[in-house]
DNA sequence: CCGCACGCTAAGCGCGTGCTTAGGAAAGGA
DNA sequence: TCCTTTCCTAAGCACGCGCTTAGCGTGCGG
């Protein structure tokens, strides 16, 4: 289970780039919880006490992650449904790219998806607004689709939320013994997707 | 976030279901390794010690419940899908079901699909082994129905795992405050679900 | 009525945790 | 060449954890 050293590739120094993504790898496979500062420091090759150089507290490692990985999500998804396109086509491509990010990023989608309890309520609302956001730009191309006749669905939000369950799910349980490569599955997943949205044309 | 005194009904004593369903509701809240044997006892109006008259660690009482919470899934997969039927009307009974199990107790749903890395390698493994029964199911009654042709898919394990995780992320954001009633939740999930399949018949 | 068994508690143990502190090494600038 | 800054380490602190143990109370059976 590797991480490419260009998830963050703006983070500096390397030292807090290496801390995070020692965290990542350890917070994705046993939890936040579970993960001491003892194994990420050692991970990233240093003592426990250099991970207080560079962050205030575990914690607020976690909180740099998550809001990382939730603004990324984000800007991929506004980028896509701002395009120019058809509902249909953008959702196809919304989708596709949804879904492909989750599998080839599925470690830090992992901790991304699933370690939300673990941050604090301040940290934990800027992200839950995050989530919001995402949530809102999909259910709006989805009343779009409705609107001009591509989609049929009796419930947008609903259908948002299943769309959405779909992507944040293969977090879950991607992996690199996966056979289907992540772009593949984003293209069959979109397929499914529009079929699901009553959209004929897929 | 109540807990229904009667989901493990048949455990006895009562004091050891009164610990599962403390242990539950903390699991499913902040997660296993967040949770003390502190907050377990006291929550079920004991002191730490008692925990272990009736459970021999506090990972065995998140097994017993994980193990448990399984086969009662694995028992309604494979009581909908041996009814008569064509696969089209036990898919839809099937989606209907998961969805609603999940999100009627989605507090013990969230523990049994998002605490599994906190069970050791043998645990693990035993509810491992059911999870595979459960989606072979689900593969099996989509075979059934490409067969008949009632379903086109091209891929029949990505259209199970795709079916299976519409209904286990019901259990990440279903809350008590949701709108949707578990099982009005369940049909219409139903219906996207035999929309994905690429059924007409819904 | 007495003894035994069961269920529980109070108190504690040994270990591991998140985080802090004092000091050292290296690099860069004056 | 010397001083300052940055980054790191070794060592440690205070606390909390999972689990254990000795003893008590209650209920039941002989």
């Amino acid at each position: 289970m590797s991480l490419p050293a260009d998830l963050w590739p703006e983070v500096r120094p390397e030292a807090a780039r290496r801390l995070m993504s020692a965290a990542v790898e350890s917070f994705a496979a046993v939890g936040f919880h579970a993960t001491t500062t003892r194994d990420i420091a050692t991970a990233a090759g240093m003592s426990p006490a250099a991970l207080y150089v560079h962050f205030p507290s575990k914690v607020a490692l976690l909180y740099e992650i998550s809001r990382g990985g939730h603004e990324q999500t984000l800007a991929m998804v506004q980028d896509v449904i701002g395009q120019a396109g058809s509902p249909v086509d953008r959702m196809r491509a919304l989708v596709g790219r949804f879904v492909e990010w989750h599998a080839k990023r599925h470690v830090v989608a992992r901790v991304v998806q699933y370690e939300l309890r673990s941050l604090p309520e301040e940290e934990y609302a800027v992200v839950a607004a995050l989530r919001r956001r995402i949530e809102q730009a999909v259910q709006g191309l989805i009343a779009e689709g409705v609107r001009d006749g591509s989609f049929t669905v009796p419930d947008e939000k609903l259908a948002a939320r299943a769309v959405l369950s779909l992507g944040i799910d293969v977090a879950r349980w991607y992996s690199e013994r996966a056979r289907k490569t992540p772009k593949a599955l984003g293209r069959e997943y979109a397929t499914l997707v529009l079929r699901m949205l009553g959209s004929s044309a897929h």
